[in-house]
DNA sequence: GGGATTATGAAATAATAATTCCAATCTGTA
DNA sequence: TACAGATTGGAATTATTATTTCATAATCCC
């Protein structure tokens, strides 16, 4: 028998998917069950399963033989197993992760380390978003004639991110980096009828600080998306939007900072397509 | 027999804690057992979990019977019961958000998609996480006397997040960005002893594969990270992660990649300050 | 269409696991 | 210390469940 034998459930489940197309009639029956139904697999005996699937129990037997286990009952493991790993509860296993990661056990725990400040970070800002915030900024953006993104640093792959979809969604964008050092010029082009996505965390960079402010005499709305009610940037703001990205290893996570921008201009990119319908019909 | 059976595992935990202290010795040890690893008692036998808890299986048969059960079955189904829905939870949750968001009900709909694809993408790549391949680009990186950082699109705010970070952990970096148009150059001085991080996305940019081809001909090793092993990416790779980014709304998260980049980026700085301390000592 | 090969169903069998039983041991009390 | 009642250990028994086997049916290939 040289076919390697599945050990996890994800590579069980390729491997099922791979052969799907070239297992006989009642074999494919049992694996469809098993991909759709892998709570029962794990649980039930191999007459119950097999009834539930509308095979015989030796038709089972013969599924998990062809994946290269040699028997149900190996087959079995690889579904309980995969419970087992699932089954804290989502704040349990991000507890875990997050434990793993702080008493420093290797490079895996670094990883884990990333994904339970993402994870964490997401589900902070879906309880706590300001609704009210959120469409007022929707609505503000989705009337500038061009949308100015300002972030420097750690928040600078953000504002690359929102450039990029912009971009993509066909609503005019100017994106404000260091590289050209011609900030201030292109900062001078922006009028009232414009806007600006500013990003900053603590320590805030002082030039977007700076460019922040010029920005906002001019009298530009701002949308800020920073860490606290103490920012520098929320008191130039229109809106602003507090954001806590928790971080590992001294990096910040920026998932929900990304969720929210993302939704953020989605959202403009939709409201414009509505209002340019209304105003045509 | 009066007392209630307990049907669901809150109750019986209760139940348990309650009587804690009036249970027989090994009662009272197989009910500690029970509570600390309901896990093993979902899925165990009769005789291994006696085994593992350090008594007899009659013992835990009369700890099932104590509690008002009929034998150590029907309480092992509480303890089944628990995992499903347990599990059940949190991807139902996922899959709500998803399916409310998909049915377009508004901003706040739009904001949840990304969350849902942000944390669907993160709880995927920490399952799927390939740990000797992630070793190996730790050890290729950390030797690697510069690390060239390629990306382009929407690909390229992960790119400029590595490069920050790298910046910040003292690591000699190179970000291959567009803007200039002088790639062809900057790409041309990587030689063998230094190291590339190539990161793209179905569909991949043009660019990103040519140059990326150009440098692995120098004899640059190559991590890739990329979404299936038909990236074109991947042929040139010395190791290569795939990571299934879900999308919303055409926009891709990047929540997975980013957790991936950054561990890898810190994961190098720590193998190096390791590597360091140890030629000093 | 006929022979060979593969797939399927159903029941027999083997293996495994739960439960029961009884003797031995412990615990508390007079 | 001796006794009664409760608790425990370990093996025997019963039950359940997985697996094998074999006859039958379907499918493929010539």
């Amino acid at each position: 028998m040289d076919e390697r034998v599945p050990r996890d459930f994800e590579t069980l489940r390729a491997t099922i998917l791979e052969r799907r197309h070239s297992l006989p009639k009642r074999i494919a029956q049992i694996a469809a069950y098993a991909l759709d139904n892998p709570d029962d697999i794990a649980f039930g005996t191999a007459a119950s399963i097999a009834a539930s699937a509308g095979v015989q129990p030796s038709t089972l037997i013969r599924f998990a033989q062809q994946l290269g286990f040699d028997g149900f009952t190996s087959l079995q493991l690889v579904f309980r197993e995969r419970l087992r790993e699932r089954n804290s509860s989502y704040d349990e296993r991000l507890a875990a992760l997050r434990a793993k990661a702080e008493e420093g056990a290797g490079h895996r725990a670094i990883f884990d380390g990333f994904v339970a400040a993402a994870s964490t970070s997401l589900s902070d800002i879906s309880r706590t978003l300001n609704e009210p915030h959120f469409e007022e900024a929707i609505a503000l953006l989705a009337k500038a004639e061009t949308i100015y993104v300002l972030a420097k640093r750690r928040s600078y792959p953000v504002a690359s991110y929102i450039a990029y979809a912009l971009g993509k969604l066909k609503i005019r964008n100017q994106l404000i980096e260091s590289a050209a050092g011609l900030n201030a010029e292109m900062v001078g082009f922006a009028t009232p009828r414009d806007a600006v996505i500013a990003i900053s965390f603590s320590p805030y960079a002082p030039a977007t600080i700076e460019e922040t402010r010029a920005i906002s005499e001019q009298g530009v709305p701002i949308v800020a998306i920073t860490d606290s009610s103490f920012s520098p940037l929320a008191q130039f703001a229109k809106v602003w939007f507090e954001v806590a990205e928790a971080d590992f290893a001294g990096f910040r996570s920026l998932s929900a900072t990304m969720a929210l921008a993302m939704a953020l201009t989605v959202a403009v990119g939709e409201k414009r397509r509505d209002t340019g319908r209304k105003r045509k019909g």
